[in-house]
DNA sequence: TAGCCAAATGCGAAAGATTATTGTTCTGGT
DNA sequence: ACCAGAACAATAATCTTTCGCATTTGGCTA
C-alpha cells in the first residue's frame, strides 16, 4: 500500500500503478479480476486502459506484490500479497471466498514434493463447496 | 472406455463422444486441453468440430466421466476420471505432471471445510515446481 | 426394418479474456 | 532543457470458449 513498495521491487512509481494498488487495497473484496479493477478505476474517474491493468497486474505478480489465482470460471483473480501464505475455500453458489492456512497441509505438500524430487515454486489449494449461508437457503 | 459408460450416465452413444473417449483413453498424456483433443481427432481422420469437443467435454465433466483442471496457462485441461481421486504436481518448466494422493491432506481439508461450515463439493491442490529433470539442466 | 422426434452435431460467428503492437508521453540523469 | 529509455493508452490481434441455427443422427416404436 505504501508507495515505497513499488520502488522496493524495482518498478517506477506511476499513477496507474498507484491507483491500481489503491483499488486493490481498499476494495472490500480481496479477490478481484482484471475487469473488476478496471471498472473500479473507471468509477473512480481514472482514465486507465484495460490493457494497462493487465500489464500492471502481471508486473505486480512478477514482483510478488499480488498473487494470481485461476479459480473456476475463466477469469483469473488477483489479491494483494500480505506476506502470509494462505489457501482458499470457495462457495460455488455465491462466490464467497474464505481463507485458511494449515501447517499440517503445508508440511505434507513439502514432503510430497521432496519425495517426487521437485523443488516447489508455488502451490495452491482450492476447496470448492457450499457455504453455511447457502446451505441454509436450500 | 466402455460405450456402456455413456448410456449409464444418460448420454446418447454417438460417434463424436465415442471418439473423444477413445482419444482421452489412449493418449499418452493424461491431461489434454480441448484443443489437444481436437487436433488428435483431426489426425485420426475424424471430422469433429471444436465446438463439439468443448460441448462433449463439458457434458462429460457434468457426468463425472472426466475432470476439468484450471492449471496455470489459460487453457483448461481434462483427464479421464478413474475413480481414484488424486492431486497434481506440475513442473513449471517442462509441463510435466505427476499425480499423488495423500490421506493426511485429504483429511485436513475435510476438517477445515467443516470448521468453516462448508459442505465440500470438490477440491484441488496444485503444487508448482521444478521437476528433477529440469533441475538437472540448470 | 422404416420412420419419427428429440437430442446431437457442424459451422460460423460472437463473446470473453488476455496479449502484442505502435506511436506518444513521461521520467530521470546530464 | 535534452536525450534515452521506460511506461502509457488505444487499437488490433490472438486465443479460448460458447452460442445460434440448420442439418444430421441415434434410439425407440410400430
Amino acid at each position: 500500500m505504501k508507495s515505497s513498495n513499488l520502488k522496493e521491487v524495482g518498478l517506477k512509481v506511476t499513477l496507474p500503478r498507484l491507483k491500481i494498488l489503491e483499488i486493490l487495497g481498499k476494495s472490500t473484496r480481496r479477490h478481484m479480476s482484471a475487469e473488476d479493477v478496471y471498472k473500479a478505476l473507471l468509477e473512480a474517474g481514472e482514465e486507465i486502459g484495460l490493457a494497462t491493468v493487465y500489464r500492471v497486474l502481471t508486473q505486480f505478480e512478477a514482483a510478488g506484490l499480488v498473487e494470481r489465482h485461476n479459480f473456476e470460471g475463466g477469469q483469473a483473480v488477483f489479491e494483494l500479497s500480505e506476506g502470509e501464505h494462505h489457501d482458499h475455500l470457495l462457495c460455488v453458489k455465491c462466490g464467497r471466498v474464505d481463507e485458511f492456512m494449515d501447517e499440517i497441509i503445508e508440511k505434507q505438500q513439502h514432503d510430497i514434493a521432496q519425495k517426487f524430487g521437485y523443488r516447489i515454486t508455488d502451490h495452491c489449494l482450492y476447496i470448492y463447496g457450499i457455504c453455511p449461508d447457502c446451505q441454509r437457503q436450500e
